[in-house]
DNA sequence: TTATAGGATGGTAGCGATACCAAGAGAATG
DNA sequence: CATTCTCTTGGTATCGCTACCATCCTATAA
């Protein structure tokens, strides 16, 4: 190939080529592509001839330039890996391309530094919306969306004080009401799991969701019963051998984090303790795997894809003109009590 | 609906307005951003400091106009949700951003006539590069990809005739050994099951690769052995009970894909087959999942990541200058024997 | 028939950056 | 001291498209 790379290839076919051999102006080409309506049947039979005679691609950057709109939605997730948020990327990628929109995704990898450098660089990107599976930002980052105005959704919490729209559920109230469904179910000494509780409020919050529940049963709030774990199978296996040594009156183990619980289910399978007779176990998110595993996990549901679907449909309604008010969408939660409790 | 969606907010500052209050030309302020190296220090200071104090954000589209170059790479997965792609599009993704790019992400949902309509829309974005887990396309995809010469990385399998780069592992391969492996450890009656065969060259050539294996294993190739079903821990689980019970000799099952093996391996422990003493059980891919389960199931690693990882490395030298040369980088695969063969 | 509205077309001027070339300022050379 | 060279800097012309306004034509009303 050439010294310098051109990525362009060599068809480099603009929209006054196609006006030409179409014996039409660019702005009807442009017209007849864009709002096929305001262009008369003639004109558009002759422009689409063209176009598909030199298999023409309208260069949406020079439109998004000259228009000052884009259709390309930013988004920040986490963790990419990780499968809940893959559901709900999976609802906002569907909803934004039924509406001819496009998804540009970036993992912060639970940093608020790098949040804030993905940030800019999306909105460098001039995106014409945002969503961030985060609710706690760095001032630039507040000052950032707020001067440059482009609508945005957290997800992933319910925060005090949002950005803009808010579509998600309480991780303070699920692992309360979890915490609580555990007791009424009779369990008296419940262990708490949880992810890593640096630089993430939604761990944050189902710990005190977690001593709240206790509080309201009647139960002491023994920090020892709560174990930070990073997310994994082994993680969770472990988590709970070392409860269970250290209290051996365990009856019942809230795993709030990824695959935690099920690290835990094999290894009791492995060591023999029943589930739940030896020690209940019950999870965060609803897996498939849980309903498939044996015995068959407890677990808080959280509408993953709704939140995904609403979040894109949000976004597109103000960009299709909604008017730009504060939304706080609670999706909710629902226990699903399943055998392992 | 309002008048008119505005998304550049209140602040619109432009490159000549920092210029303007740096006192140096919008040329100075190009280069001090993007070759600080040719601009002298007292220029550059000046210019970051008027960076800084308006909160400048270079307009990148204007920048792709101008320069014809994007900074943007096109990915297209059948599905988001799926966690093995989603291993490779976090690996794809980190490359990327070390370099500077960026990732536009959409999915197919296993059509052929919607990755059409996707890579058009990713070269009307003018997306620098393209990653399709994907070896079959229609003869648009494959005349667009050609006209407009972009780099193109394929994955998912090694096509015949590829469209310009591929990295990936021969399913063809991958299935041939691990039968042979089932062979090898003394299973005479493998069942196979697999994803569904339509639009999916890769399930179709695992397909193939167990035939080679019977047949190089002098086993009779008996087409009432494989099943076709969707992916999913209950479609596994009906696949076990299935093959079972038309083939009571049945001594093990190889699972071509995606959590099946695990549905099947579930409702093994809930009937009370013993695994591998009734059935053994044989996945693909590499899930973590396979490793703690109870027993832990034989499987083949294939290295995601790494195909996400070399593909995008691939993409960026290509697009900092690389020369355009075929590329065909197959990554291979491991067999992972466990407790469950 | 003339006036007038309204839909369909085209011309022009940007959008906000970068490429390319010209020019000025020093430094280095003979 | 003149001359050449290199290093910085700035001016100008796009990049490919769309907004906006002007124009033209046809249809309807008076």
């Amino acid at each position: 190939m050439s010294d310098k790379p051109r990525r362009d290839g060599g068809a480099d076919i603009k929209m006054s080529d196609i006006a030409r051999h179409a014996g039409v102006s660019p702005m009807t080409v442009s017209r007849a592509l864009r709002e096929p309506s305001t262009v008369s049947e003639k004109m558009r039979r002759k422009v689409d001839a063209a176009v598909r005679e030199f298999g023409y691609l309208p260069n949406r950057i020079a439109g998004s330039l000259s228009s000052k709109r884009s259709n390309v939605v930013g988004l920040i997730v986490p963790s990419i890996r990780n499968s809940l948020y893959a559901n709900m990327v999976q609802a906002i990628s569907d909803v934004l391309r039924t509406n001819g929109f496009h998804l540009m995704i970036a993992n912060s990898g639970h940093h608020l530094e790098d949040e804030e450098a993905l940030v800019s660089a999306l909105l460098a990107q001039r995106v014409c919306g945002l969503v961030l599976h985060n609710t706690t930002h760095s001032k630039q980052v507040r000052d950032l969306v707020a001067k440059t105005g482009v609508p945005v959704i957290e997800t992933g919490n319910l925060p005090a004080e949002p950005l803009d729209m808010v579509v998600s559920y309480s991780n303070f109230e699920a692992a309360r009401a979890m915490t609580a469904h555990l007791g009424r179910l009779g369990y008296r000494k419940i262990g708490f799991v949880t992810l890593p509780l640096r630089d993430n409020d939604r761990s944050e919050e189902r710990r005190h969701g977690y001593f709240a529940a206790l509080k309201e049963l009647g139960l002491p709030a023994d920090p020892s019963l709560v174990l930070e774990a990073p997310g994994g199978f082994a993680e969770g296996a472990d988590a709970l051998v070392r409860l269970i040594q250290t209290h051996p009156g365990l009856d019942a183990c809230f795993f709030a984090g990824d695959v935690l619980a099920v690290g835990a289910l094999f290894e009791c399978q492995r060591r023999g303790w029943a589930v739940p007779g030896r020690v209940a176990i019950a999870s965060f998110d609803d897996l498939d795997l849980l309903r498939h595993a044996v015995p068959t996990v407890t677990t808080l549901r959280i509408p993953r894809d709704e939140i995904g679907r609403r979040s894109a449909e949000l976004l597109v309604n103000r960009l299709l003109g909604a008017p730009s008010e504060r939304v706080r969408i609670d999706v909710g939660f629902e226990i699903v009590q399943r055998e392992s409790t």
